[in-house]
DNA sequence: TTATAAATGTTATATTATTACATAACGTTA
DNA sequence: TAACGTTATGTAATAATATAACATTTATAA
């Protein structure tokens, strides 16, 4: 059972914009869009960001200050995220693949550390740039 | 055989202020350190970690916006890399594991796309602190 | 209904990074 | 060694990203 995140106003709207765009975005573009809907100050939007990250709607593309909406329907899955990204055209895509996430969700090593949450980014062309 | 890099005089007071740290150094704490030595501007440091970034020297450390020397003798990886970060005192290392880094040189999905470099950053709680 | 937590609003400021332009040093090769 | 292209440096200004601090309001639940 997925658990049910009453988003508040101002992180609908946040959400709703970053949706809709179907790709990054970053938090001063997010700014001047709502800007029209009474969001005036970068913080109400880091705010919603914020939130919006530690519950799994959205993730952070950390090597490009943007965020994007989780493509995966459950959105359950802040702690385990990886994404390709074309350093051509910036289009950047979860990748939702099994076996990597298990793959790395088991990964441990002899540090004695105890990972509990990874962040993956690959980079290269995309099908379309690369046969430009 | 490894392709020698002779660092430029920015270059090198960059690196070794890194590399001493032996651990992560964010862009203007490295600034502040440097300024006894004649480096006075932001800019002359970012151009001197962006080259060190390139060769290999360095890596950043994109979740925290800061820099590391590389930990790999050869200093040819820039093109794949991993990191456990503890979320509790921040301490950063250079993860290196050849199965690791096999896996994910080789991972290729449906998308069409060529992957030619990946960062990847696991959170967690190091030894020390887990038992804190 | 009251108190507690979560969210909002607002101003100011901190932190991270780049643009633009001028000059100097270095490496090649003619 | 002169001329050329490339790489590195110096400097000032500013852009882009993010947080601190504080007051107030709204939602939640005891």
């Amino acid at each position: 059972m997925e658990k049910e995140h009453n988003l508040s106003k101002n992180q609908k709207i946040i959400f709703d914009i970053i949706d809709k765009s179907g790709g990054p975005m970053k938090a001063y573009s997010i700014l001047f869009d709502v800007q029209k809907k009474g969001i005036k100050a970068p913080l109400q939007v880091y705010r919603a960001l914020d939130k919006l990250v530690e519950i799994g709607k959205i993730h952070k593309i950390e090597s490009r200050n943007a965020f994007i909406a989780c493509q995966n329907s459950s959105c359950q899955i802040s702690k385990a995220t990886a994404f390709s990204i074309c350093e051509s055209c910036e289009n950047v895509s979860e990748i939702s693949n099994s076996k990597l996430s298990k793959y790395l969700s088991n990964f441990s090593d002899d540090s004695g550390m105890k990972y509990r949450k990874y962040n993956l980014e690959f980079f290269g062309l995309c099908k379309k740039c690369k046969s430009k």
